[in-house]
This record gives structure tokens, C-alpha cells and sequence, in this order.
DNA sequence: TATTTGACCAAGA
DNA sequence: ATCTTGGCCAAAT
């Protein structure tokens, strides 16, 4: 039986490297307004590598939450590209992913 | 089956 | 600009 979080994580692995998608977006890619189930999904995403939870960030640039903290997750957005200032990312608009 | 829980969001104060 | 409030929806308890 696919869930709904099944589709979260099917969908949140072809974010490509550099880009980043927020809640809201994933959530309306799947005809849906659950966005908070969202970042349930990704916060016991039990498929930890394999998705890049790191690439999902709340719809107003800044980061939100990340299960080893906020710092990695910037540290991990640095590293493909995307620089963050303060909990905010630097030219969000620019970098966000659409499907 | 019913209640609680968030890695959220938009609108007010 | 920051902080609080109420609403939102699927999953876990």
C-alpha cells in the first residue's frame, strides 16, 4: 500500500543537487494541501540517505528543522551550492525547484 | 476508533 | 521587523 509519505519521499529524491523545494510545494505536487504531514514524513524518513531531506525547506526561505539540527542541514546545503544567511537562504527564489 | 503530534503556513498584534 | 494564534492533514499512539 503506497502512502501518502511514500510519494513525499518518491517525490523529494529527484530534487536535483543545488536546488532546494519547500513543504508546501511537495505537498501541492500531489494534488494536496498537507504540508505539515510533509515535514512529518521527512522527519522520521526512514529512508535517511537514500532521500535528500536536506533540500526541503519551509516556503518563506528559511530552513526549518532537521532531525541532527538546523547547522548540518547548512552545512549540507553550502556544500552543493546553496548559501544560507542567517537561517535564510540566499537567493531562494532563484534556486527553488518546481515540478 | 479517538486523540495527539509535528522538520508548516498565513494572518494578526 | 518579530512574536503569537489558529488552522491544517496524514501518521503514529
Amino acid at each position: 500500500m503506497i502512502t501518502f509519505n511514500e510519494k513525499v519521499w518518491e517525490l523529494a529524491k529527484r530534487i536535483p543537487e543545488g536546488k532546494v523545494t519547500t513543504y508546501r510545494e511537495l505537498a501541492r505536487a500531489l494534488n494536496s494541501r498537507a504540508y505539515r504531514a510533509v515535514g512529518n514524513a521527512m522527519h522520521r524518513n526512514p529512508y535517511a540517505p537514500v532521500v535528500p531531506c536536506h533540500r526541503v525547506v519551509n516556503s518563506d526561505g528559511t530552513l526549518g528543522g532537521f532531525a541532527s539540527g538546523a547547522v548540518k542541514k547548512a552545512e549540507l546545503l553550502a556544500e552543493e551550492g546553496v548559501k544560507v544567511k542567517k537561517g535564510k537562504i540566499i537567493g531562494f527564489e532563484r534556486k527553488l525547484h518546481r515540478f
